[in-house]
DNA sequence: TGAAATGTTGGGGCG
DNA sequence: ACGCCCCAACATTTC
């Protein structure tokens, strides 16, 4: 507001994972500005340090960029997009249009803070008045403390904290139209950002989403209708009884707020409603830590875990990521995830039970593949899922909890639907055998034309075996955690 | 947001 | 009928 603008001197609204009209408090101010508004993409990956977008947020930013540019250009002014570091692009840009402000929504990663704090101060200091505004988070990091002003490290009682805190505000309505500036302005054609891959492998994750706001609405109203069925369904991967919501979110194409009031909206719902606000509030704990502890991303918070002595074996890495361990389940979610760009929550903490527990790889194996591989990667929410797993993070599963993949499968996919649906050369195994195959008599298994260790794999670790030596591997570790 | 090992109990088969 | 044993079924402890 300091600089006092002609009414024709634009307001840039800087678009990074906010990728939405509705909610989107940024664009809002500067649609009520009157001024003209310019919708400005950057693509500077090379700023992301060690966590460049992978493949599947490639191929999702692809679409829901394309998305977003449809929707402002319909509002009456078109998304711009460029090249280059941020910081530079922005200063040349604002330069260029003569804009007088520029806004953005706040990004929560340790490497954007940094970057996003130098960028703000070299704008303010040519006299740009540079805003940011909390799109895609319930509550912000330093406002959930405890009351020696610390950060939270167990969940129960950060979400007791948050919930007492603020109510979420109500989500706020999209501008009815944009006024585009006088001049027209260059921008770089999606296509020439190259997010999608070469040979054209994403044929599964279009089948599976609709990338941009569109599909983030569509996917919740979908998840409304089945809200009421959220406790008993959501561990079920054979059944749809999850949001879906997550790559949406994290690329903020529906926003926190929203989702939060459409939940406690509706009527019906008692103890479904409050358990999925209750996962919405993980994703507020997951990016709180990673505000407040910002090494986590690459080492552990726990720091006796430094000296654990993880396997190096790229061969087992790459059969688990391939979805060739000879556990049906595992197998069943490690190529759901290749195949869609996504995977179920319980099988995720399964198959991450079964890197870090059962093959003892570093659990940041892990977690790069599923950043490459998740449309929904997102760097808070998956350091806290793999450091929970690996027992080396706030509130983390203690080291004795051992998944075992054969009763996991068995209770949460007693029918093997799952497993049918992404292993289909184990379709023919009766449920009983199908959740481990290598106890199968002999004729059954020739009846349902499988070979074991040809058509389908033996298990690349005896399960029993595996926990024992994880137990002693990580019990060494708790004299050093105790004090 | 585990699972295995160990302990306890009680019904039923059987001499 | 009685005691003994076996072993589900459930509970508790341990990793």
């Amino acid at each position: 507001m300091g600089t006092s603008a002609s009414s024709t001197a634009p307001v840039i609204v800087w678009f990074r994972q906010d990728l939405r009209i509705d909610d989107n408090p940024a664009l809002s101010a500067a649609a009520e500005s009157g001024a003209p508004v310019i919708p400005l993409f950057i693509w500077s990956p090379e700023e992301e340090g060690n966590w460049e977008p992978g493949a599947a947020s490639r191929f999702w930013l692809h679409h829901s960029l394309t998305e977003l540019t449809i929707s402002l250009a319909r509002l009456g002014s078109p998304l711009i997009i460029k090249r280059g570091y941020s910081l530079s692009v922005l200063r040349d840009f604002a330069k260029e249009v003569g804009a007088h402000a520029v806004y953005w929504s706040r990004r929560y990663e340790p490497s954007t803070i940094v970057r996003d704090k130098n960028l703000k101060g070299a704008l303010v200091n040519d006299g740009v008045d540079a805003r940011s505004f909390n799109a895609n988070l319930l509550f912000e990091p330093w406002q959930v403390l405890n009351a020696k002003n610390e950060p939270y490290r167990v969940f129960t009682a950060f979400y007791k904290a948050a919930t007492a805190l603020v109510t979420p505000p109500a989500p706020i309505d999209p501008p009815k139209k944009l006024v585009a500036p006088v001049k027209k302005v260059r921008s770089v054609a999606i296509s020439d950002l190259m997010l999608l891959p070469k040979i054209n492998w994403t044929m599964g994750l279009n089948d599976a989403w609709q990338p941009g706001e569109k599909g983030a609405k569509k996917n919740l109203e979908i998840f409304l209708d089945v809200l009421n069925r959220y406790v008993p369904d959501r561990d079920c991967p054979g059944v749809s009884g999850t949001s879906r919501l997550s790559p949406h979110l994290h690329f903020g194409e529906i926003s926190p707020r929203t989702i939060w009031h459409a939940v406690r909206d509706t009527g019906k719902a008692g103890e479904s409603k409050t358990t999925y606000l209750k996962e919405l509030v993980w994703r507020e704990f997951a990016h709180s830590l990673l505000y407040h502890f910002p090494h986590t991303a690459n080492s552990p918070l726990r720091p006796e875990f430094e000296r654990f002595a993880w396997r190096n074996d790229p061969d087992l890495l790459e059969r688990w990521q391939k979805g060739a361990t000879g556990y049906p389940l595992i197998d069943a979610g490690m190529r759901e995830l290749w195949h869609t760009g996504w995977m179920h929550n319980r099988v995720r903490m399964i198959v991450a039970s079964f890197l870090v527990k059962d093959l003892l790889l570093p659990w940041q194996q892990g977690a790069e593949w599923f950043w490459d591989t998740l449309v929904d990667a997102d760097l808070a929410n998956n350091t806290l899922g793999w450091q929970w797993s690996a027992g080396c993070g706030a509130d983390a599963a203690p080291y004795f909890r051992v998944f075992n993949p054969v009763l996991q499968s068995q209770k949460f996919d007693p029918d093997g639907e799952y497993i049918k649906r992404w292993v289909p050369e184990l379709s023919g195994l009766p449920k009983a055998w199908i959740h481990h195959p290598w106890d199968t008599p002999k004729e059954v298994l020739k009846a349902a034309a499988i070979e074991l260790g040809k058509s389908y794999p033996q298990p690349i670790v005896d399960h029993a075996f595996a926990r024992q030596r994880a137990l002693e591997a990580f019990k060494q570790l708790k004299p050093v955690a105790a004090k």
